[in-house]
DNA sequence: ACATTAAGTTACTTTATGTAAGTTAGTATA
DNA sequence: TATACTAACTTACATAAAGTAACTTAATGT
């Protein structure tokens, strides 16, 4: 018995940026326009997902697959408009985990 | 390979975020608290998640369970002030999918 | 005594994600 | 000329996460 009463187009969002990885490619492509390789291992997602999530996000409008006849070719991804005016969801995720979460010590340097 | 270079507390934020149903519990409990079965049936997920998620969010310090000692027994889940700082976040998503989604036809009234 | 309700849990199935190897096209190098 | 190499993917297979439905437990209510 399913009756979600929530509105529909703030569920088609969630479900956007609620699938993993989604959230983290949008925030690197802010950066500017990037390639395959690039995203994949700045931010350590599969080659196989990734493939995945850019097709996805291709259709829905929010990046745009440029190819560029140079030789060998080459294909960057950018954000569109829609995907760019995403930026101040990203931004409050970032602000939120500045405020929430505290320094760890990641480093092993001194054992 | 991994390399991933981004800043772990925005990661580990996105982690939270990006998983299945997070984000909606989130926005659920903004109206206020709420019992188990209010939320199951608002959101639509099964209670199976729903537990997993509810335990989640609480050993994270997003969300609080608290038994009320009616009789019987009521279970109420509500924001903590870790939880209550992400309405930020949610109302930018609220806010760009009320931008950039536009209005469907879902009623099937007129065949 | 039997049914009902809230708040879960369990067993099992389906879907999503991860891993690693393979593909294709176009050079570059031996 | 043959072998290597690189970018951008795909494919096949393995593991993890989510969905479904039935079950549990405790405390009523009829």
């Amino acid at each position: 018995m399913k009756q979600p009463t929530i509105c529909p187009k703030f569920e088609k969002a969630i479900s956007l940026l609620s699938q993993r990885w989604t959230a983290l490619v949008i925030y690197q492509l802010l950066s500017g326009p990037q390639r395959f390789n690039e995203i994949q291992s700045s931010i350590g997602i599969s080659g196989k997902v990734l493939s995945d999530r850019l097709k996805d996000l291709e259709s829905q409008g929010v990046i745009k697959r440029e190819v560029i006849p140079d030789t060998p070719v080459i294909i960057e991804y950018s954000l569109t408009e829609k995907g760019q005016s995403m930026e101040p969801i990203i931004r409050a995720i970032e602000n939120w985990s500045q405020v929430w979460y505290k320094e760890e010590t990641p480093s092993s340097d001194t054992p």
